[in-house]
DNA sequence: ATGCCTAACCCCGTTAGA
C-alpha cells in the first residue's frame, strides 16, 4: 500500500472542522496538511490522527495530521521558518515521520504587489528563506516533501486567464523566478511532472463571480518533492469534490501517493 | 470596475484573502 498524502488549505479550520473531519473519514490519508487554520487553538477532529500545528490569532495557522498506526515515531523539527527571527506569522511546520521531512507551508500571498506596501518583498523574503532551508535538507541528503499554499501559479496552463493575473503577487516574475529556483535544486513539483500537458486542473475557485461554476481556478497548492521521494511518486490528484460541499473552502485537496520504499 | 464572497474580530464596519 502506498503512502497517501494530502494537503488542504481550509480557510478556517473551525468554519471547516466537519468538512476536514469528513475527509480524513472518507479519504484516509495518512497523512494530511492544513494552511490557514485562522486561529490560536485547533479544535478536536479526530480520534484516529494525531495533530501537530503552529496557530496564531484570526490568521495563517498550519497543521500535520498524521495517522495513528502502531507508534511511528514523528518528531517537531520546526515550527518557523528560519532566517528572520522577528517573523511571527505561523506559516511553517516541519516534521521527521519515519525519516522523511513532512513540511507544511502558508506562503505569503504577496499582494498587493505596490511600493507602499511590505507584503510583496516579505513573500520574495520568505521564498529565499524557504531556499536556505531546501538547500540545507539537500545538502544533508534527507528526503523531505514540502505540501501547501504556495501562492504560487507556476506558468500558464495553471490558471484560467493569463492575462488577468499579469503584475499579481501570484504570476509575478520574481515570484517565478524563486519558484523555478526551488525547482533548480532538484524539486519535482508532483502534479505538474505526471501530468505535463493538463490544463484546467486547479486548487483554488474565488468565492465571487461564480469562478468555481465556470472553472475559473487557478493551481497554487503544490507538492515539491526532494529528488529520493520524485523517484516514488505513483500519483498526483486535484480532489474536487470537497469545494463542491455546503459552505466549501475555496481551495481543494491535492493528494499524493508514494510508494513503500 | 479593485466589486462580486467569506471569515475573523468586535462591535453592526474593517481587514484579508487571491
Amino acid at each position: 500500500m502506498p503512502l497517501l498524502i494530502a494537503t488542504w488549505n481550509v480557510n478556517s479550520i473551525k468554519a471547516r472542522a466537519d468538512h476536514v473531519k469528513r475527509f480524513l473519514s472518507e479519504r484516509s490519508p495518512d497523512i494530511l496538511m492544513v494552511q490557514e487554520l485562522k486561529g490560536e487553538n485547533l479544535p478536536e477532529i479526530s480520534d484516529d490522527y494525531d495533530a501537530y500545528f503552529v496557530g496564531q490569532k484570526a490568521y495563517n495557522g498550519v497543521a500535520i495530521f498524521v495517522k495513528k498506526n502502531g507508534g511511528s515515531p514523528v518528531d517537531l523539527i520546526h515550527s518557523r521558518l528560519g532566517g528572520d527571527e522577528s517573523d511571527e506569522q505561523a506559516r511553517y511546520i516541519e516534521l521527521d515521520w519515519n525519516g522523511i521531512r513532512l513540511i507544511d507551508i502558508y506562503l505569503p500571498n504577496g499582494n498587493p504587489v505596490s511600493i507602499d506596501s511590505e507584503k510583496f518583498p516579505y513573500k520574495i523574503r520568505w521564498m529565499d528563506r524557504l531556499f536556505n532551508r531546501v538547500s540545507e535538507l539537500r545538502a544533508a541528503q534527507i528526503p523531505f516533501l514540502i505540501g501547501g499554499d504556495f501562492n504560487v501559479i507556476p506558468e500558464d496552463q495553471d490558471c484560467y486567464d493569463p492575462k488577468a493575473w499579469d503584475g499579481d503577487a501570484l504570476f509575478h516574475p520574481q515570484t517565478h523566478e524563486k519558484w523555478r529556483a526551488l525547482l533548480n535544486l532538484g524539486l519535482v513539483d508532483a502534479f505538474r511532472v505526471l501530468h505535463p500537458f493538463e490544463t484546467e486542473s486547479y486548487s483554488f475557485w474565488d468565492y465571487q463571480a461564480g469562478a468555481w461554476q465556470k472553472n475559473n481556478g487557478i493551481r497554487i497548492d503544490h507538492f515539491l518533492l526532494s529528488p529520493a521521494l520524485a523517484d516514488r511518486l505513483e500519483s498526483c490528484r486535484i480532489d474536487r469534490e470537497p469545494r463542491g460541499w455546503e459552505k466549501a473552502s475555496d481551495h481543494t485537496p491535492v493528494l499524493i501517493e508514494i510508494s513503500e520504499s
